[in-house]
DNA sequence: GTCTATACAACGATAGAC
DNA sequence: GTCTATCGTTGTATAGAC
């Protein structure tokens, strides 16, 4: 891995762990193994760093969820393999987790791929569940619930320091969904 | 409002613009327009006025939740009411906000009062929803979706810079509700 | 490209006078 | 109780040699 892609990942993970405000780029460059003059010679700083890190999360974070959303079986199963697929629950979601940092909802630059990624993601939804709804059930609403549910979900897993309300969340969207879709 | 109080509704202000990583000392006594002496008077440091401030405000959010669904009218009237309840949706939830927030997540103490309002908040919503629900329908899993919609509708609208993806949430999941409930 | 040195403000607190 | 002074550390870079 070289020097750049070390610094990307390292601030990936600290912007994770800590968001943009608890992340120094001192705390980088201990992490990454690359040196002070180093760092600022490949980014021209925090902000510059945190942008491409940012960038590649939310890239990540659609491509996996596409592979759900995309593959096999009915509309319902593939929101469902969407919804159980296995997460870090208590590290929170890596993505919606940045919007809570004072120095990234206001910082248009920074705030832009997370929410290109959160529609993008409400479209994707919306478009597999859109033939599985009765009519008259507004599909891009129930797509934001569920992205809601998500999200919501790591908030509340994080206040209880255990996963189990995330997982209730989850099954009560789905039994109102399946009994909303059907079957 | 004497000094103490002053402390701790600046306190309370910044926790909620900024998380507690991103707001010092010096910010909570120049706006509560309190000494440096003063301030360390009366609380032991930082951790010790956050935990005042947070506390405050997850006993506030209780009383407010409890308003509502405490509230006049059927279950799903007192269930809808906390769902429509008017928010200051961008500013994001002062409770939720603080489990992101890595030194509040690993702090016992600070964390607890986080725990305990929303393990409280779903026991009251369960409860109100109980008898409104058909049998077989998990009345602690449907709260957990409902608080989960209404934390991941924060996230949601401040990553969109916009309320729309927030009261989307809250459509689809009254269109759930009241079709697994009734109308 | 990478290194070391330097800079200067902010952080989070303590000390001691009043 | 409140004030000012002081402290050691970290944050976020910039400068200039190699």
């Amino acid at each position: 891995m070289d020097t750049r892609e070390r610094l990307v990942e390292s601030t990936r993970e600290l912007l994770w762990e800590r968001g943009y405000v608890g992340t120094s780029p001192k705390a980088i460059q201990e992490r990454s193994g690359v040196g002070q003059g180093s760092m600022y010679h490949h980014f021209a700083g925090k902000t510059d760093l945190a942008l491409a890190a940012i960038q590649r999360t939310a890239a990540d974070l659609r491509a996996a969820a596409a592979a759900d959303l995309d593959g096999p079986g009915s509309p319902a199963d593939r929101v469902m393999a969407y919804l159980r697929r296995s997460r870090e629950v208590l590290r929170g979601c890596p993505v919606g987790r940045m919007t809570q940092d004072p120095d990234v909802a206001t910082d248009r630059r920074l705030r832009q791929p997370l929410a290109d990624t959160f529609e993008w993601l409400r479209g994707r939804l919306a478009a597999v569940l859109a033939p599985a709804l009765p009519d008259g059930v507004p599909a891009e609403a129930i797509a934001a619930t569920i992205l809601a549910t998500l999200q919501g979900g790591y908030v509340l897993a994080r206040a209880a320091g255990d996963t189990e309300p995330f997982d209730r969340a989850i099954d009560g969207i789905q039994e109102l969904l399946t009994r909303t879709m059907g079957g």
